[in-house]
DNA sequence: CACGATACGGAACGACGTTCCGTTTCCCCT
DNA sequence: AGGGGAAACGGAACGTCGTTCCGTATCGTG
């Protein structure tokens, strides 16, 4: 596992292009545009997406994973700054909404048991879960919420919350209010 | 309006069979399941679908209709015989719930704004989001919940915890957790 | 019974994800 | 420098899906 074989120049010049045309096209057409205006806007032929992403949770994990990361880092830092462990919960639980919702359709893929997505799934859950899990139980030794809630369980309904907020809600409020019933009497 | 100008009898019989045949395939491959299939299992061709109902979103109202109206109907029922208004909250959510997570994918068509699914998201809101908002009113009164919260949104929230409930958690827990924290302190 | 209205079936079309392979491009080695 | 083999490319081709359309079969009425 010394040094990567390098690859050829024109493959990384592509594999660069294909993220920013990904990029690019997720904001305007959600995280399930047609893999063929992706190639189209990379200036590449399908087949270069697939050599390169085998599915498309592996572009979809690989334009998003800065953001993933940022995100998980935050928690102990967050845990570290705060005047409690709840509100360390709060903020961070408001981060990784603002995260989603402001990428069309990806809580929707993380739900999406289609297969495709078990690369996505799998990664935003190992990166993200144990931080998840650190701030609640702080916050439950603190006894400032319900000890019997898992950080997986957790993530995922505050996703699911942000999927479908669209126009008929504002996803931090609900999710607000599922934090709320948290809370220990 | 008088009389309706009584169908052939061949399509009446089809109508039948394609409901019959639409209700088994959705249990079996979630309201997804192919138009090709439902017309199989009917011994119909895929035409005779679109005549009888021309968006998925008729059909699986169609369907469905008969649970609706059962779910619309036990609302003031529940509020009549509770002990507290948020205890008729609390039923009625659960039956909703329990309405939800027994078809695949129905709350997932409920969120998309498909254009198709149009109808199936006006029917559904039409029936219940009023009779969510009677109970939701009477608990605030009686000043047992949060008097902010609008029963569209906490339809379509608690249908979102709903969706891709899996394996992952007990959808009914995860919604217990959004209803706690409509409480008041 | 015959004839118009009604309804049927499934071929046909376009969009999409995915695979596959003939062709091009690169890079190392002499 | 330049040649050859490995690596990567592009896009045609295939299967699936939703949806439309129209020639054909069936119904029910006069």
């Amino acid at each position: 596992m010394a040094d990567a074989p390098r690859k050829r120049a024109d493959a990384r010049r592509n594999e660069k292009s294909l993220l920013a045309a990904a990029a690019s096209a997720f904001v305007t057409s959600g995280v399930d545009v047609p893999v063929r205006e992706i190639a189209a806007r990379a200036g590449v032929g399908v087949g270069t997406i697939y050599r390169h992403f085998p599915t498309r949770a592996d572009l979809v994990v690989a334009v998003y994973r800065h953001q993933v990361e940022e995100c998980a880092l935050a928690g102990p830092t967050l845990l570290a700054s705060c005047d409690s462990p709840h509100e360390a919960l709060t903020r961070w639980i408001d981060m990784f909404v603002d995260f989603l919702v402001t990428k069309h359709g990806l809580a929707q893929a993380l739900k999406s048991d289609n297969g495709s997505f078990a690369t996505l799934h799998a990664y935003f859950l190992d990166r993200l879960v144990p931080v998840c899990g650190q701030i609640l139980t702080a916050a439950a030794s603190a006894g400032e919420v319900r000890p019997d809630i898992e950080p997986l369980e957790l993530m995922f309904g505050v996703g699911n919350l942000c999927i479908g907020a669209g126009s008929q809600y504002d996803p931090r409020r609900m999710v607000a209010l599922l934090i709320a019933g948290l809370r220990l009497a």
